[in-house]
DNA sequence: CCGTTTTGTGAACACCGTCCACAATGCCAC
DNA sequence: GTGGCATTGTGGACGGTGTTCACAAAACGG
């Protein structure tokens, strides 16, 4: 009888272990089913296999839990733009390929929304200003951001000169909201139940509209 | 002694009246105050002078309440757009005026977000599918959807010969995508408590993107 | 005028987030 | 070791929510 019940191990001492990476987990899992509000701090503690109250000692509050289901969910994007942006064969010139990279983002980004759209809103729908953008805890596996390489990815640009360097600042705005709001669309907006193939005609041509007009 | 009650004014009648208006009303304010999640029912009929579950005769669920104010919101979305498209000048070529329209609807758009980011975040992050992005209950005053909105201002880009007619279908896909994302960074995204200026900046660059790669 | 349909009420249930007092545990100084 | 202490988990409770069921009041229609 080490582990009898579905859910959880019952674990076999008083303490947890890792109670905190296990609620992230299960929070995590909730937001994969349905988004950021499906994140219920009495089911986590229930898959944690743990009282509800457990949990305030290592979250203030549920708002605290899902920011931190947050920050989780935008490395996985940051982890599935940057598996995008490394498959693009660099072949051509460093310019196309840098102008490949960048498409890789966007197509990266939406990718993740259509297949994941729970963790996608639970990464970039829950309350975090600008200042945090750049937050370690916000990172994939490599270290950086989903702005970060965006960011990245421009600056590539700017080397190669396809993009005029006094043009540079605040671009990742720019293709970030166009691809944003695609994805945004798509996944709840009124864009939802398109095809596949008509979501990414769409994509191509929003992709195509932001490298004409960076 | 009409009515002395702070909120709704208490009715004479055992029935209310207009029970499904009033509780739509409380909505609104509701998703005002603090967007989708803060319309709560029974608040709803609180503040309707009635009980908690009178809603039921009106709505099949908090859900169902939920989808009327977001469709109201949407109207509500499409006066401001038509205000500041109305508010433009046509002095100079009908292309130029039909450009600026353009830039005006997107204008329209982000300043709702900004101002009133709750009745936003109410309209645009509610499940409703493509299929009834013309439904009349999303209609302004004019009759007219958001959505429906930007499809006269394009369809004025290619009667002028601003845009070649056959680019012309799924562009408000495009339009839309640029616009809806600024709008969303702006008000809980990463872009969140930027200063007016920084945002008005942002939005006339995204709109220059726009412009050129239509 | 009486029956039927509509609209509102009341009590109840399950679930949620959160607070409080308390118990079990691990750790560290003596 | 052993006793004290901070940490981590438990149990019970409170107010709030959406929702259901049985019932009451009003409006309507013959």
């Amino acid at each position: 009888m080490t582990s009898e019940d579905g859910g959880a191990p019952a674990r076999a001492t008083y303490r947890h272990g890792d109670l905190r990476a296990a609620l992230l987990e299960a929070g995590l899992d909730l937001a994969r089913g349905g988004g950021p509000d499906a994140v219920v701090l009495r089911e986590a503690t229930r898959r944690a296999g743990v009282s509800p109250n457990a949990a305030y000692r290592h979250f203030a509050d549920r708002a605290a839990l899902l920011a931190a289901v947050s920050d989780a969910a935008q490395g996985l994007v940051a982890d599935a733009m940057r598996d995008t942006v490394d498959a693009v064969d660099g072949g051509d010139s460093p310019a196309a390929a840098a102008r490949k990279r960048l498409r890789a983002i966007g197509s990266g980004y939406i990718a993740f929304a259509q297949h994941e759209p729970g963790l996608f809103r639970a990464a970039f729908t829950v309350p975090s200003d600008m200042s945090k953008a750049y937050d370690p805890s916000k990172a994939g596996r490599d270290g950086q951001t989903p702005f970060e390489l965006l960011g990245t990815v421009l600056d590539e640009l700017v080397a190669t000169g396809e993009i005029a360097a006094e043009r540079r600042p605040g671009l990742e705005f720019l293709a970030w909201s166009a691809v944003h709001g695609l994805a945004m669309l798509v996944i709840d907006g009124p864009l939802r139940g398109l095809t596949d193939p008509m979501i990414a005609g769409a994509r191509e041509r929003l992709l195509d509209m932001v490298e004409r007009g960076l």
